[in-house]
DNA sequence: GACGTTAGTGACACCCGGTGCCAGGGGCAA
DNA sequence: TTGCCCCTGGCACCGGGTGTCACTAACGTC
């Protein structure tokens, strides 16, 4: 649901950089123990965000990332396939994170609740990372070629969804009740997302469980 | 929730052609009565639908469509603002449609329902309209570039919902009801077109009511 | 220490979707 | 006939994305 906030650390789908590609601004070569030049994927990332946030998605071209990153336009497209997959993150980790999630869900829970409780918990970031979660969602909510991007990537989270709820159930994730939820519960997260951005002082936690619980109770606020 | 499966007789918002372009396959000029030329714009969405499923979307270019209906690929682009807005027919109608549906509902008939219903009411699809509808139903929600593209197109119809439900709880279309009632209710009418599209033999309204019912209900299916 | 391998990189040419601009040319009213 | 409106095609251009080639640093091997 939610791109992979955390700092790119692992590099799970990352390449590191072996050498500095010499704008002149690299200081030293024995600048910090271990990574002397910095990973220049997050390098190009953090600079990608700052431009988009700052000029608006579609009027930031790639050769200003590429040079704002320090590296050629042609490099750009090798640590990123699109223009859009430089506002992600790490996110195939956060997808199979949401996997190992369900998978390890006691299998007496009822299956919706299993569903809305993993989406709660894949979702629960430390203070440090919710600014730049922040950004993130505001981009991709917020940017018409991101908003129609993101339908892709949260395919491969409805999967998950759907698979889980159809092993749970005995059927597969094609039919009916394993599809719907899957869709259900993303479209209820999105919206928490949208009033969790809405309300700079809320938490994400409580929107989605609040969201989500509104949703798989059927809608109690609508008078029922 | 559905493109404007009508043979796009009232051009809402498409131009009528006044004069043939010539290909040569024009027959005589006094073809049909009152529209000699045909409608130069259903011509073209006639070629990329065509094309589409028969080649995959992003296998066509422009260049095919244009030369396929006679016209050049300038002009294209001046009857489609991009190459997947030439699948989706008239859809400005369509929202229109469920728009003055839902303002028309009974002010004492549940809200979730009368989205329900409306979501029904405006895909109830006379038959000889189907097969093009499955068409570009197929389309939408299996070729990537068009079910990101789709997002930009719902987001009509989900400020429409939102707005509608907003009014009849007396609150506004970015609250987390009027919000998640759209988005929930599209997610359910999105996975009823895709158990429609995945059995040829299933009626579109059958699908739709029971995918609707089961989320608004709180999924009854599921053990509660 | 010379060597081949591997991997990230930049430059270049190219494809394709989309846009701005300009120049026709047919319908139509004055 | 004149002028206007609108649709049209052609052309140049922008920007995202890809294939290819040559360069160079790191590394292991003999």
């Amino acid at each position: 649901m939610t791109p992979g906030a955390r700092g790119n650390s692992g590099s799970a789908d990352g390449f590191v950089a072996p050498f500095p590609t010499g704008t002149g601004d690299n200081a030293t070569v024995t600048d910090a123990p271990g990574d002397p030049w910095g990973d220049t994927r997050a390098r190009v990332e953090q600079a990608a965000l700052d431009l988009f946030t700052l000029k608006g998605f579609e009027h930031v071209i790639i050769d200003d990332v590429a040079a704002a990153a320090g590296i050629s336009r042609r490099t750009f497209f090798r640590h990123f396939a699109t223009k859009a997959d430089a506002v992600w993150g790490d996110f195939a980790a956060h997808v199979a994170r949401l996997e190992r999630l369900l998978v390890a869900t006691d299998p007496d829970e009822p299956v919706l609740a299993s569903v809305c409780a993993a989406y709660v918990e894949v979702n629960d970031y430390a203070d440090a990372e919710l600014p730049l979660l922040r950004e993130r969602m505001q981009l991709i909510l917020t940017e018409p070629a991101l908003l129609a991007h993101s339908q892709l990537r949260y395919a491969d989270v409805d999967r998950v969804v759907a698979e889980h709820v159809a092993r749970r159930t005995g059927t597969t994730a094609t039919a009916l009740v394993p599809r719907l939820v899957a869709a259900s519960t993303r479209a209820a997260a999105t919206t928490a997302f949208q009033m969790w951005l809405a309300d700079e002082g809320s938490s994400l936690t409580v929107q989605l469980h609040q969201t989500l619980d509104e949703m798989a109770h059927g809608f109690p606020t609508l008078s029922r």
